[in-house]
DNA sequence: GGTGGTCTGTGACTTAGTCACGTTCCCGTG
DNA sequence: CACGGGAACGTGACTAAGTCACAGACCACC
């Protein structure tokens, strides 16, 4: 198989030849539309992932219906949940769902068992990225522990927004993202719109005052 | 030096002789005292830390001064937040602090690094240990998002009595398992108390029916 | 027998989540 | 074009949880 896709990944780039070939030859690349699930609990994987481009979104949903993100995984990064259930047969109370179209790499388990034997540098890149989740998680707890809503929601507003000022996403999407109700976000958004930081129209909210938006997202 | 500590980790126990000999040959046992610090934001670890007995409180503090619990490190586990600043020379967002007399193992940097290469068995040890404390960590979302804290609460109560009804801890120390505020822990106390599932006293809290108190920590 | 520190209690208030609706908008089908 | 259904959003009334500013109460130790 082509070795490009390597290039996504500095710390495999940087390789030795022979432990690029090897991950190369037995590397398979997979297409996943949006909207796949990629893990879910109680279905064991059976390969490891890296991820090329698009974006997994892994989240918990409570009995009661409602959702939060922990983490996202795009570009450039591998995917802790399958790699976990490859090294501990762990099974985990969370799910992966693709955002968007994700392309992605697969390496089947022995092989990656064995290059976890004989590349320092694949072992690092594996080792840094359970590193980046548990951040992220501790990350998610300190946010829902501690942090006010709108506080929270103006970060994840400016997040969302790239370049341009218009965020196309939900308010339920926003509810999810923030582990919070559709009914709450909502009510925030409009306080934010009676200030005039953002206006709303369905499916997609304006950024009008980034500076004020910003204080909120920073303020103590 | 002594191999018995050994017999505490069942994975390392299992391993191959000259893998035994190899940990056992370059571990020391080290004693902490209670209330010792371990790790803390923005302090790099040098050594892998296997816990024997005591246990350890890993947590985060809020800006405000609130804590929560992430998760206890306790007898035959261990610290993956010194393993990851081992292998990803990662900082964390948390502090570690004995909770009890703490007896652990410590091996090198180096003869970690060693270890993972050569033994199967270590490395599973090491990788089944980053996949529970991941668990842990969704554990807490989960419950943080989602759940009441009067079941939260009941849970802990339940979880800190031993085979003895009486669990001596104070308003403070439940408030900061949850990740809550001591005043909201007292009158939810209160509240059991006037129930009759509780008594209260200075510093610890009788439990005075377990049937009901394991209803509420179990219900939906 | 004070005295400082820890532990707990309380009321008034704000913020967040829940529940049960109702409304508006969009888009495809008859 | 009407209209019907689903997705998105709005609302009010209520409960749960967190915050703030205190005030006691208990304990240990001079």
């Amino acid at each position: 198989m082509s070795d490009s896709w390597i290039e996504r990944f500095p710390e495999l780039a940087a390789l030795p030849p022979e432990d690029r070939a090897f991950l190369t030859e037995r590397a398979a690349k997979v297409a996943l539309p949006a909207g796949t699930t990629v893990f879910a609990p109680g279905v064991a994987a059976e390969s490891f992932l890296l991820i090329l481009a698009g974006s997994v979104r892994v989240q918990q949903v409570s009995p009661g219906g409602r959702e939060i993100v922990l983490y996202r995984v795009t570009g450039g990064e591998t995917c802790i949940m399958t790699t976990s259930c490859l090294l501990a047969d762990e099974n985990y109370a969370a799910d992966g769902v693709t955002e968007t179209d994700v392309e992605a790499v697969a390496i089947p388990k022995a092989s990656f068992e064995e290059a976890i034997v004989r590349s320092p540098g694949f072992r690092r890149l594996v080792f840094t990225d359970y590193s980046r989740r548990i951040s992220d998680l501790m990350h998610v707890v300190e946010e829902v522990a501690f942090e006010r809503l709108d506080k929270r929601l103006a970060q994840r507003l400016l997040a969302r927004a790239g370049d341009s000022p218009v965020v196309r996403v939900t308010h339920h999407d926003l509810a999810t993202d923030l582990g919070s109700a559709r009914e709450v976000v909502g009510r925030l958004l409009k306080e934010l719109e009676r200030r005039g930081w953002v206006a709303l129209s369905r499916g997609s909210i304006e950024l009008r005052d980034l500076d004020k938006l910003k204080a909120l997202a920073e303020g103590s």
